[in-house]
DNA sequence: GATGAATGAGAATTCATTCAT
DNA sequence: GATGAATGAATTCTCATTCAT
């Protein structure tokens, strides 16, 4: 190919995506995300064949990202607890930092333009994550499924982030809070 | 007089409203939410001023019958835990009862175009349940804020109505875990 | 007829429209006249057939108003020249008196609903002007026809009355300037 | 640059705009004038931001022309009276050969669609020629402001206007009469 | 006769997408 | 490949007019 395609245009189109999503909901421009990205309105449809996909590739690339944030640098020889304490303040720290890419996220869950398909291969990006945190609950005597856990995890991380939206000053009291909350429900 | 606003259209409106809205999210066509209604284009226009304003009235109208929902029937002479579990119930009830009403709540909730003032009626018309939870909870030992107790039973009431979407044969099943994952959740 | 129709809400209709059209030109909308003349939509619709025949009425009003100021109280024995001054000064003094009427007039004539018919009756108003000046004017010399020396005071009244409306304290030092200036126009 | 505005297309939606405006008013919808210029509606907002900004540029774009044409070939070494009867015959030449601009001009200048920064803008279109005017005009004795002078310069053109608009046959005796009518009435 | 709710045909404007340059 | 002008369907909202009360 004479000229490929640029990962960085990519890359700055993905961008723009997230800060205008977060912004404007899923009916945030075309044309807005090119400008947004340093790049003409039409150059965004050679990178992505139409809008829808690239709002797919927006919610897989920020859920690929909490994927892999979530289990950077877990700790080989910790205490069960410990391992889920660090994928709890994992999920928390990527939330707080980053409250615009969350922000979008949520507008995408909620949206209709994300099809099942799209839902389903995100799913696939917490399969090791589940995994890991199926097996440090394990032993903290819970017969709940993984996919209940991992439901209820999230929720009460949300809720967490939400605190910390409102009270960035508390963060740390809000994330061992949330963390206090979560290890109780999910104990028998 | 000449002809009244007629309670029936803007309930009509309202309904028609709710379903558009969860299907399609905010930007659901005006005229579509006419026809669905019943109405010509332009009568969604006398009973509310602008698209904004049906959003906004919608948000108020889920709301109120939710928060009215939760207090009905509240038994009396009952232990504390009795009447948090009745409040649970009410929520994942009518929930469960009522998913199109659920999800267009939810896209209401992500939306910016459901103003901050809006937002704050929309708390107040808690107050009631907020103080009789937080009244109930207050021997269960926690030390929590009532608004983490609520944030937290919202949460984990999402979750419980999402499995419960997926599984309606198992409604009873989830709605129990449902609420002994909250209490415990909320134990000190 | 059980009700006559009441002459006091024509008028109103009709004051109602001359204030809206001078600011909205003839767009304003029948909504508005009606609640501005303190009557309900529909009862406008029982004055006038249409908005056409209202912006007809109203522009005949107007025309009809101006007509008749003119004429009043002219000095039977004067001199021509004090008698077109007369005549001059009346128009003068009755466009800086009220210029919202002389702004809605302005508005009609250059719109395309006002009819060639509705725009003959207009000019039948001004025929006793019009011959009162042309008799006034006769031994001025001049060979014009009594249409042209019209136009020519009514543009140049025009133009006086601008400059009045950006001078406001200058009236009569305007008015004056105006009358030589017509006045040695037609001269021959 | 993928493909330039095309300065024809411009030219064909002012155009088409001076015909609709002429018609129907400042009311002529946009979606007519797209279609008079052969262009798609869509296309029309490429050009102009929004209906008053090409309301304005079409004001300008007339303004413009005539203020050009009144001074163009100018004869160099005429009498006073020469200049100012050369600037008079371009004027009525103008206005008689496109009484469609001219109607539109009409329209526009009693529109409240146009602003005061526009109506500015068109006053130093006529700057130089206010200055050729007054100084053609100095030793015609009168002690008139220029302001004046022009007003009633283009109240009796206009009037003139009308006559020819009526008899287009008598172009020139009208013509010569405006011009005999505006040299006395601004005589000392 | 008076009222104002109901109507639906436009109105201006936006926007995803195409395609000439 | 990159650009941004061109397109026209879709959207929100307005308004003259009708008609049930």
């Amino acid at each position: 190919m004479a000229r490929p395609l640029s990962e960085d245009k990519r890359d700055a189109i993905l961008a723009s995506a997230a800060d205008l999503v977060a912004a404007l909901g899923t009916s945030a421009p075309t044309a807005k995300i090119a400008k947004g990205a340093g790049v003409a309105e039409g150059t965004l449809f050679t990178y992505f064949p139409d809008k829808d996909a690239l709002l797919a590739a927006l919610f897989l690339d920020i859920e690929g990202e909490l994927a892999n944030t979530l289990l950077a640098d877990l700790p080989a020889g910790a205490t069960p607890r410990e391992r889920v304490r660090h994928l709890w303040d994992r999920f928390i720290d990527w939330g707080a930092a980053d409250p615009t890419r969350r922000k979008a996220l949520k507008q995408l869950k909620v949206s209709d333009r994300i099809g099942e398909d799209c839902r389903r291969c995100g799913e696939k990006l917490f399969a090791e994550f589940i995994s890991v945190l199926d097996e440090a609950i394990a032993d903290h005597g819970t017969g709940l499924s993984p996919d209940y856990v991992v439901a209820v995890l999230n929720a009460l991380a949300e809720t967490t982030l939400d605190f910390i939206a409102r009270e960035p000053g508390r963060h740390d009291h809000h994330r061992a809070l949330g963390f206090e909350t979560f290890w109780k429900a999910i104990a028998r």
